[in-house]
DNA sequence: CTTATTTGTCTAGTTCTATAGACAACCAAC
DNA sequence: GTTGGTTGTCTATAGAACTAGACAAATAAG
C-alpha cells in the first residue's frame, strides 16, 4: 500500500513521519484528533512497531503530536504563519497581528560584480558592481526567512546605512529617492533545506525551504531590486491574493 | 563548517547532495561547471571519499550532473517548468511554449460530505454534499501535479461528464453556467513528499512538493472551486505575476 | 477492582550506512 | 608515451537503522 523504500538514504521511520504529517495536514484525523495505535500503524506501513515509534517520537519532538501512555497520539494543532505576497507586501507589515514581534535583521552587505542573473533582473551589464544585502526575518525569535537583496551600487550605496538607521528596506529605499516600489514578480519553488538554510534557519536535516526569486521595481519605472529568499515551510505559508479578483 | 548531523534519519550522503544541489541553484559553479574533486568535496564536508560519491551518484541519478571518470563532474543545466498563479490561470495554457504536450487526467470523481475547510471555503454548511474531482496534470507524459477539487455538488453535478467531452475544467464549468471565473487567492507551502505523492507523481524519497491551496470563484460571484495541489518542485516554479505591477 | 488496550523499555540479531585504505582505469597535458 | 590528477572498484571494519519478541507501566472502561 504506502511503499516505503529502502537504501534511498532517508531511513524508514522519516518517510513514515513524512507521511503522517501529510496524512495530517490532508485532515486525516481531524475528527478526534487520535491518530491510529502503533501497532496499527506498524501493520498499514508493513513496518516494525519500533519503526512507527522511531517517527511518533520525531513528530513529538517537532510539537506534531502529543503521545501519552496507555491513551495514544494525538494532532496538536499548529498553524503556520501567513506571508502575504501581494505587490506591496512588506515583511514586518504582512505578518502583524499573526505574532507579538518581528524583526529583519541585516546580516552583511557588501559591493559585489553582478551575476548573469542578477545583472539580467535589473537591467545591468554583467560584471556591473551590485549592492548586495543579506538578511534574516525573524517572528518572535524565530527564523522565518533568510533573503539575499541586490541593487545598483552606485544609486543605492547607502542603503546600508539608512537600513541601520531606519530598520525598514522601504524606508531605506525611499531614502534613495525610490518613492513608491512594488512586487513585479514572483516565482516560487521548494528544495530540501541545504546545511547553510539548517544554521541560519535553525532547522534539522530533512526540512524544507520554499524559495522564492522575486523582482521589485518602481511604480511605472524598472526594477530596482532582485531578492533570493529562503522561507522554512514548516512555518510559513506563502499567501498570494489577487488583487482584480473581488 | 558545513554542519552535518547525524542520526537525523537522512543519510549524510543525501544531506551533502542537497547541499550541493542548493549550491548548484545559486549559481556557485556558474563559471566552468565543473564541481570541486570527490577528495576535495570529503574534505570540504569532513566525510569519507565513498560518502561524498554516494552523493554525487545520487545527483548523476537525478540528472543534476555528469561525471566522467579521469575529468570529474559537471553540472547540467535543467529548467524547472514555469506554472503561473494569476487571475486566469489555465493548467495547459500556462504551460504552453514550454512543453510540446500537456494533459490532465481525472483519475476519479465522487459526491462526498464537505470537510470543514471545504465547506467554510465554498460558502456552504458543514456536511453539505460536494463533488470532488482528483486529477493528474501531465507535461509530455511527465507528471507535474496532483490536484483535488472540490465543489458544490448540486449545481455541479454533471461537471464530470462535461469535463469528459471537454477535457478542460474551464470549459466543463461554462457548461454548467459558470461564464467567467478567476482564482481569489492562493497559499502555498511545501513539504516532503508523502508515500501517496511519490506514487503519483513518480518521485522518490526524499524529494520535496509544493502544496497549494487555492480558491476559485465568479467575477463578481461567490467561490465555486476549491482546490488543493501538489506539484513536484523539482519539476516546476509557481510563478507570481502581478497583474498591477507594469 | 479487574480487564483489555495502549505506550514504554529491554535484549538480541540482521541489514544498511559510513570509514579506511589500496589499487586499477581513465583523462588531459606535456 | 609518460606523468599527474581524477574517477571507478574492491576489501574490511565499526556503527547506526531495522526487525523480532517479550514484558512492564499507564490509561480507560466495565
Amino acid at each position: 500500500m504506502s511503499s516505503l523504500e529502502r537504501r534511498t538514504g532517508i531511513a524508514l521511520w522519516r518517510q513514515i513521519a513524512d507521511d503522517i504529517r501529510a496524512a495530517i495536514g490532508n485532515g486525516a484525523y481531524e475528527d478526534t484528533g487520535k491518530l491510529p495505535t502503533e501497532a496499527a500503524l506498524a501493520t498499514q506501513f508493513g513496518v516494525n512497531r519500533h519503526t512507527v515509534r522511531a517517527a511518533l517520537a520525531a513528530l513529538a519532538r517537532d510539537g506534531m503530536i502529543d503521545t501519552t501512555q496507555g491513551r495514544g497520539s494525538f494532532v496538536v494543532a499548529r498553524k503556520r504563519l501567513s506571508y502575504p505576497i501581494g505587490p506591496r507586501t512588506r515583511f514586518s507589515a504582512g505578518l502583524e497581528g499573526q505574532v507579538a514581534r518581528t524583526r529583519s535583521r541585516a546580516l552583511e552587505s557588501r559591493i559585489e560584480p553582478a551575476s548573469a542573473p542578477v545583472a539580467e533582473a535589473l537591467h545591468l551589464a554583467p560584471e556591473a558592481p551590485v549592492l548586495r544585502l543579506d538578511m534574516l526575518g525573524e517572528a518572535d525569535d524565530t527564523p522565518l526567512s533568510r533573503a539575499t537583496h541586490w541593487f545598483e551600487a552606485s544609486r543605492f550605496a547607502h542603503l546600508p546605512d539608512h537600513y541601520r538607521a531606519f530598520g525598514s528596506i522601504t524606508r531605506a529605499l525611499a531614502a534613495c529617492g525610490v518613492e513608491d516600489y512594488v512586487r513585479l514578480f514572483t516565482d516560487i519553488t521548494a528544495a530540501p533545506a541545504s546545511a547553510a538554510d539548517r544554521q541560519d534557519l535553525d532547522l534539522q536535516p530533512g526540512a524544507v525551504v520554499l524559495l522564492t526569486l522575486s523582482v521589485n521595481g518602481e511604480v511605472g519605472g524598472g526594477p530596482v531590486q532582485y531578492s533570493r529568499s529562503r522561507f522554512s515551510a514548516d512555518r510559513v505559508t506563502l499567501s498570494v491574493r489577487m488583487p482584480g479578483g473581488l
